[in-house]
RNA sequence: GGGGUCGUAGUUCAGUUGGUUAGAACGCCGGCCUGUCACGCCGGAGGUCGCGAGUUCGAGUCUCGUCGGCCCCGCCA
């Protein structure tokens, strides 16, 4: 019977006429030629089934004995991931027989021919969209994780993506500029990717943190409106929002105003969300980085929640509680996080948060509860009577709620702990639910932050970003109290972008380089060009970058990036497919004038 | 650099106080089956318990080290 051994054969001139997922009750009748992924074989005897699965969808295909029996003796060698090319008519599933789970559900093809175009060695994994393979497996065998339409709908939702944001900026008068990987370290900000010239023995290329100064030079030059879709690079340790090669759309304008450019941005937001079927309202809210600190203890917000953060240093500026006294005594702060109807929460829980607080770096977590006889806190036995009262009064406490208190002499600290609760009892209290998205506009960031051990200023953001106009003066006399023309975008709880207005003025940029204790031979060393740059008419400009990965994590709904990056690395940073990074080759090495420490 | 957590069949997991031959489900292989769609039924194969030491008469189980995945802090202009 060699007739009905199936073997593999060339496609030929076989060519397909549809994709599996496009095919519909209106072709029923027709005959179709299908290529694909077997994606299960159901065998009952003289009734065969197969779904056959592609790019855009699955569908049932069926052999039958008493249409061809040879065919249908050819079709029980087919496997999981064989991949086959079909020739088959059309037909209407009989209504007990329609799948409704199914999209291609109420039709089937009766198959006519059959190629096996490749065989395939079963998966370590079972190719679905439920599948309960690890993740290290799914990526070491990405390209099998990779046909899994819950996967592939990623991919599908960022290329839409990319589309609809090069269409809207080529509208907005914006020119698509390529800009080198290969370029200079500068210094300040992340580590950078070094790269080894071979031609130029001890020197390095390095991969660019991202395009800022050669989109600086870009509007130097006239171009007015650049954009680019384009991968940055940072040798910074990982996190689930965070890989080593990252891509943002970066933007740069001419002239800038903020209305403007924030425009642009709320405009592009409006038409990405749309994509997936979601009105955004615009103009965004805006509000200065003071404001969001004291009221969220974040500079990145998740606004979908309208807990508060309170201030308590006054209620508590006569009080004996030794700790307290000490941290006012220290100019520390004392804040609180109220939480309407909190008073039902458990002492376990409570634990829970002290822990939370704790791993935050707080000494502990304080509480006030309204209960039935009245308040009840961890703090009675060391405030004065009616004390509690006034705290909780000051916090705004009404009857069943629940005020959690922490005290530090750092302000950050207090900061990062409740903003840490805050995000815990949002959770908890389900404020943050998917398929909600509330932007924020975090402005007047600090231009400098004092970095303790190295006792010197850094750039909040980076070093060509302009300060206040206002705060100029204060630029060599104060730089602590400096604020920037600068700006995050911020979508719950995410920093989806972030920008700045540039200096365009040489005597201001010489100004924050000395703030930042660099002297001139370092800054003519290290950013000369552009500083040379900025001499020949320089037009005020500035602009922001957004990261896609995180843009389409949170549209797909995603918790990690990795999930929208289509070889991605783990958090050590290795590729568990290619297996990288890697050893070379010494020969390698010995070109590159490189020599190990080993 | 630090903290947490996980690692047992191809996969996901169970494995009691340290004790006989390490189990289940799915997958895989073979057989039967004309309407399956998580097909069903019968049978079968499949294990370096991440790796290395140690304690012990005896280690999947206890100890130490090490490697790897994930999350967090630091870091990320």
């Amino acid at each position: 019977m060699e007739e009905s051994k199936l073997k593999v054969v060339p496609l030929g001139s076989f060519q397909r006429t549809r994709y599996c997922g496009q095919v519909n009750a209106e072709d029923i009748g027709k005959s179709i030629r299908l290529c694909g992924w077997v994606d299960s074989v159901r065998d009952l005897g003289a009734l065969l089934f197969v779904r056959l699965r592609d790019r855009e969808g699955v569908i049932q295909v069926v052999f039958k004995s008493d249409t061809d029996e040879d065919l249908r003796r050819r079709a029980e060698g087919l496997r999981s991931e064989f991949v086959i090319g079909i020739s088959g008519v059309v037909a209407a599933r009989t209504a007990e027989n329609v799948n409704s789970q199914m999209a291609t559900g109420e039709i089937e093809v009766l198959a006519e021919e059959l190629l096996l175009l490749n065989t395939a060695e079963t998966p370590p994994f079972e190719i679905g969209d439920d599948t309960t393979a690890s993740e290290d497996l799914r990526l070491k065998y990405r390209y099998l994780d990779l046909r899994r339409p819950v996967v592939l709908k990623n991919f599908r939702l960022r290329h839409q993506l990319s589309l609809e944001v090069r269409d809207y900026m080529d509208q907005q008068g914006f020119f698509e500029i390529e800009t080198p990987f290969l370029t200079k370290s500068t210094p300040e900000g992340a580590r950078d990717f070094l790269v080894p010239s071979r031609v130029h023995e001890g020197c390095f290329y390095a991969l660019p943190q991202s395009p800022q100064i050669f989109k600086q030079i870009l509007m130097i030059s006239g171009f007015d409106r650049y954009f680019q879709i384009v991968r940055c690079f940072r040798d910074e340790d990982l996190r689930a929002d965070r890989q080593p090669e990252f891509t943002q759309i970066d933007i740069e304008i001419s002239f800038p105003h903020y209305d403007v450019l924030f425009g642009i941005i709320e405009g592009m937001m409006k038409r990405l969300f749309r994509l997936s079927g979601i009105e955004v309202p615009t103009p965004f809210l805006r509000l200065p980085y003071d404001e969001v600190m004291e009221r969220f203890g974040s500079d990145k917000p998740d606004m979908r929640f309208a807990l508060e953060l309170c201030e308590l240093g006054a209620a508590f500026q006569q009080t004996s509680f030794e700790a307290f006294r000490r941290v006012l005594d220290h100019n520390g702060r004392i804040k609180g996080l109220r939480i309407p109807g909190g008073a039902q929460y458990s002492r376990n829980q409570i634990d829970h948060w002290t822990e939370l607080v704790r791993q935050n770096g707080a000494s502990g977590l304080a509480w006030i509860r309204s209960t039935e006889g009245g308040l009840r806190s961890s703090l009675d036995k060391v405030l004065r009577p009616g004390e509690a009262e006034a705290v909780f009064q000051a916090a705004g406490g009404t009857k069943d709620d629940l005020l959690l208190m922490v005290a530090d002499a750092k302000a950050q600290k207090v900061f990062d702990c409740l903003n840490a609760l805050r995000l815990a009892v949002g959770r908890k209290e389900k404020h943050a639910e998917s398929g909600r998205y509330a932007f924020l506009w975090v402005v007047d960031f600090p231009m400098f932050e004092y970095h303790e051990e190295d006792r010197r200023f850094y750039a909040c953001h980076h070093p060509f970003t302009s300060p206040k106009d206002e705060d100029v003066a204060y630029l060599t006399t104060d730089p602590g109290r400096v604020k920037a023309k600068a700006y995050d975008l911020v979508l719950n709880g995410t920093e989806l972008g972030g920008g700045s207005i540039r200096i365009h003025d040489m005597q201001i940029q010489k100004e924050v380089f000395r703030s930042l204790g660099l002297t001139d031979q370092e800054t003519a060393e290290k950013f000369g060009f552009f500083l040379e740059a900025l001499r020949y008419g320089t037009p005020p400009h500035g602009g922001i970058a957004l990261g896609l990965d995180r843009l389409v994590m949170l549209l797909s709904g995603e918790k990690s990036i990795r999930d929208v990056i289509a070889f991605p690395k783990t958090a050590r940073g290795t590729c568990l497919m290619s297996d990288s990074p890697s050893a070379v080759r010494d020969e390698q090495l010995k070109e590159l004038h490189i020599r190990l420490d080993h």
